[in-house]
DNA sequence: TTGACATATTCCTATATAGGAATATAAATA
DNA sequence: TATTTATATTCCTATATAGGAATATGTCAA
């Protein structure tokens, strides 16, 4: 089997740097593609690209105006991310307690044997 | 080119849908590989796999006792997704404020006009 | 030493891209 | 209508997996 679609979820679509370049421009607004090419300097085709793939999951949506094409983060789907990786918190929080913690854990695993090697 | 690897970064990492499921048993605290394989009822080399790939990123970090390898998540790495993914808190926050303005955006952008078609 | 147990690694293959190049589509404008 | 401007799509190919199967490695216990 080979790896998950990218746009089986916003997880995998987030995935490709620069897919989240494209998200990272467009948190200062919503912008035409053109600005999209102009702030990245890639070729047209490959924003367009990968503008789809966010599309398509949801990450950021589209509206028209003239010609152009206006593209804007979706917060919704973004928070799906922050959710999921929220419920780590406790893991980066009190961090000093944590560490306090994990030496006495060692303290005890790891009995001082004189015998062993 | 083909896709980014998977070990390229934490989000590359998770976005397989089983290495999240591997981290979020993880959330329960340090275990062994053969608790991992019971909870998700894998086969013991998948787990292997997994858990080797979120290794290699740092997404979780390992130690040895007697024959087990005891796994656990590492904060650190999971704060970097969720760094990202807060820098576009805006977008999801305020959100009845959000839908006004947006509502007030397309009246001016779609004046109402008689003429056309 | 010989099993038994716990975990990792290797080999194999189907598959979904990402990027480049070229082109298509759509809308404004002259 | 012909042209320009803005954006999307198609075609092509190299590549990195993910899973399955088999096996290797490492450690404890009798």
């Amino acid at each position: 089997m080979a790896r998950a679609a990218t746009t089986l979820d916003s997880f995998n679509a987030v995935a490709e740097p620069k897919r989240r370049y494209v998200l990272e421009a467009l948190a200062d607004g919503e912008m035409p593609v053109g600005d999209l090419v102009g702030r990245l300097g890639w070729p047209q085709p490959m924003v367009s690209k990968h503008l789809g793939v966010l599309k398509e999951v949801g990450l950021v949506s589209v509206r028209r105006d003239g010609r152009q094409r206006l593209y804007r983060v979706n917060g919704e789907k973004l928070k799906t991310i922050y959710d999921w990786a929220k419920m780590f918190e406790r893991f980066w929080a009190h961090q000093l307690l944590r560490i306090k913690e994990q030496a006495e854990r060692k303290n005890k695993e790891k009995p001082i044997n004189h015998f062993e090697r």
